[in-house]
RNA sequence: CGCGGGGUGGAGCAGUUCGGUAGCUCGUUGGGCUCAUAACCCAAAGGUCGUAGGUUCAAAUCCUGCCCCCGCAACCA
């Protein structure tokens, strides 16, 4: 009954759209140590979900003419499909609107308010609404959001303050002396470095501009910001500060949170920090795992690079997809991901090594011994070296998942594969089936396939769900009690006159030249798509009128001389004649142009544009471009037009 | 001196904590085998471990300088 308790959790991921394979690999990873810590007899609890709030969903909502609710509402359902296609058992699904979470958080946030942890003030800043980030003026870009590149908002509010501040020295300390806390030793070093050491600043923790919220009950119009509201789901969702709390005192604190490595540190500081202030224990392990890196950038919606799950998956089947994403890199470091890898991936691995195993082994059975095992067998030579390795295979496996080394995990249980194909080489089956004095010795080295077939099925089971049950299929396996992790401590469970039942092929092999081709057809119908929509989706700026348009003094300029702005990579610094007058103008193009590029072409000029310093060198202007996430176009004007022309 | 990651045979990576024969998968070449999904097994070729110094009996691994690549941050009127 007291079984050792094992609390996992993803994020639960923020809903403005479906969640991609960057979600998936985190959720599988979850799954995978999950399905792994049951098996070995843990009480495992499993939680993934969704960060429901925010003015950015109220906004979604609003564009699509629904609720907020109805929106999340919506996405939840994709989500939990998506995770039943890949297989995810998870055994709570979160969502920030359930009235439980609510109500728990109007506690929390009165407990830390009482505690004179939470302090009412005002905050003053520049905020991007669909990243629900407030940014200063230095973090901005083109005036615009650093991360989706749309328009800010200058905004001052009353707000309520969380004392981070306060818990500086205590995190340090919590970190150095648990030197597993944060994990891998980079992203901890990281957190050190980049955030502790210079010092934290107090947390505002409420807005008044947000309405999709936990409203702050002792304080009408105050709604609970973002890091309270999602951050304590991993409590309030066992139940905390409700009235049955039976479920937080039993699986609180977590094992370990699993998430991507740029989330890491609202995880491993603020979070702790809160704990702290709550008085309650700390998980024992964040672990910010690597990206999922596509063409070498990070996979994003805003460069159009989403891999949908759901097409990886009606294409290869979970099992290949699980396989790879847990098969190809070290957890906690970024992995590649393409087409081609996936597909090499699962030829070699899944389809030559484990399944035509599989195929040769139930093809034998068939052929020689008619589909079942005779009682009368013989061992040889080579059973003791594979029973010698079952041994150390599971060793390693157990210790390496553990550590969460996923793919060496998979490396160790593919080397015992392997040993198994070399088995049939070594004993040549099809030697001894020409002799009918040796039929014993030939049925016990399909015994012995089987067998490690077996083994094989229960060691793949956390991370390939499906596999095992094929096979189990193929060898007729029923009993459950042969099924489980313990049970293959012991080689030879499986009852001698194995009983084979042919079936579908588990992994074909996939033409890779033209599944390369396919698959990235398919890819590019569907992100073609999108860099026209983008354009629809940058929200439009406010209607002006003619007489606005007028105040902008638009003329054609000549570029006369232009050199790189010393100290910058991305400013050139160029002298345009504009009529009677020179201006120098710097301008953030470098990267996309050479002072060889543009000296001599026309361009259009904003000539009344109020000078302003960039990089401590004078720009009295600026020159029309078109750009967009990857690119900048410079707008150039005919060489028939002089320069000096007013343009409207 | 912003932060972090990385530079290892053709490709993708491990190894670097605690120095001591440079490893894995894919690919290539040659061979074997035929039970199997043209799959499997064996063997070979292929590496100045970014670079220059230093420490050491010994450096991919420790120390110092430098170069290159990738994220983040910063400049983008």
């Amino acid at each position: 009954m007291n079984k050792e308790t094992y609390y996992v959790t993803t994020p639960i991921y923020f809903p403005n759209d479906k969640m991609h394979i960057g979600h998936s690999y985190t959720t599988v990873a979850a799954d995978t140590i999950s399905r792994y810590k049951k098996m070995r007899g843990y009480d495992v609890k499993f939680l993934t979900g969704l960060d429901e709030h925010g003015q950015k969903i109220e906004q979604t909502a609003a564009g699509a003419s629904i609720t907020p609710q109805e929106h999340v509402d919506k996405i939840a359902e994709f989500t939990k499909s998506l995770w039943k296609l890949l297989d995810i058992e998870y055994d709570i699904f979160m969502r920030t609107t359930y009235d439980f979470h609510v109500e728990a958080v109007k506690k929390i946030f009165k407990k830390i308010y009482d505690k004179g942890d939470i302090y009412k003030s005002s905050y003053e800043g520049l905020y991007c609404t669909p990243c629900e980030t407030f940014f200063t003026e230095r973090q901005l870009k083109d005036g615009k959001c650093p991360d989706c590149g749309r328009a800010i908002e200058a905004v001052k509010e009353e707000a309520y303050f969380f004392k981070l501040s306060k818990y500086q020295d205590a995190i340090m300390k919590h970190i150095e002396d648990n030197p597993e806390f944060i994990l891998p030793v980079s992203r901890r070093n990281e957190m050190v470095n980049n955030f502790i050491k210079p010092g934290l600043e107090d947390l505002c923790v409420s807005r008044t501009s947000l309405k999709w919220g936990v409203p702050v009950e002792f304080d009408p119009g105050h709604v609970v910001y973002v890091w309270i509201d999602a951050l304590s789901n991993y409590i309030t969702a066992l139940g905390y500060l409700s009235e049955d709390d039976s479920e937080y005192r039993k699986y609180w604190p977590a094992q370990v949170h699993l998430m991507a490595k740029e989330i890491v540190r609202f995880h491993s500081i603020i979070w702790p920090c809160l704990l702290m202030s709550l008085e309650i224990p700390l998980p024992k392990q964040i672990f910010g795992h690597g990206w999922l890196l596509m063409d070498g950038g990070k996979m994003s919606k805003s460069k159009g690079n989403v891999i949908d799950p759901e097409i990886l998956v009606n294409r290869y089947g979970v099992d290949a997809i699980r396989y790879y994403l847990m098969r190809e890199g070290v957890f906690g470091q970024d992995i590649p991901f393409d087409n081609e890898a996936l597909i090499i991936r699962s030829n070699s691995d899944l389809a030559n090594d484990l399944g035509n195993l599989l195929s040769r082994t139930v093809g034998m059975i068939d052929k020689y011994f008619g589909g079942k095992l005779p009682e009368e067998q013989k061992g040889n030579e080579f059973d003791v070296q594979i029973k010698e390795l079952v041994r150390t295979t599971l060793k390693n496996t157990e210790e390496f998942m553990d550590k969460l080394a996923f793919n060496d995990a998979l490396a160790a249980i593919w080397i015992f594969i392997r040993r198994n194909n070399k088995y049939i080489d070594e004993t040549m089956p099809w030697v001894l089936a020409k002799d009918e004095a040796k039929k014993p010795e030939l049925a016990g080295i399909m015994y012995t396939l089987a067998e490690s077939l077996r083994v094989i099925s229960i060691l793949i089971a956390p991370f390939m769900p499906n596999t095992p049950k094929a096979i189990y299929e193929q060898l007729n396996i029923t009993d459950d009690s042969i099924k489980t992790w313990e049970s293959i401590y012991e080689f030879g469970k499986l009852p001698k006159t194995v009983q084979i039942q042919k079936g579908e092929i588990v992994f074909p092999r996939i033409d890779l030249e033209k599944e390369v081709v396919e698959l990235e057809a398919i890819l590019e119908a569907k992100s073609g798509a999108k860099p026209k929509e983008e354009p629809k989706t940058s929200p439009a700026k406010d209607i002006i009128t003619i007489d606005d348009f007028a105040k902008l003094d638009l003329r054609v300029g000549l570029v006369l001389e232009c050199e790189k702005l010393e100290g910058s990579d991305k400013l050139l610094k160029l002298q345009i004649k504009v009529g009677e007058r020179v201006h120098q103008i710097v301008s953030g193009i470098a990267k996309y142009y050479t002072c060889e590029d543009i000296i001599g072409k026309k361009v259009i000029v904003i000539a009344n544009l109020k000078p302003v310093k960039l990089r401590g060198t004078l720009s009295e202007g600026m020159i029309l471009a078109a750009s967009d996430d990857k690119n900048i176009e410079v707008l150039f004007a005919s060489d028939k037009l002089a320069e000096g022309t007013v343009v409207s």
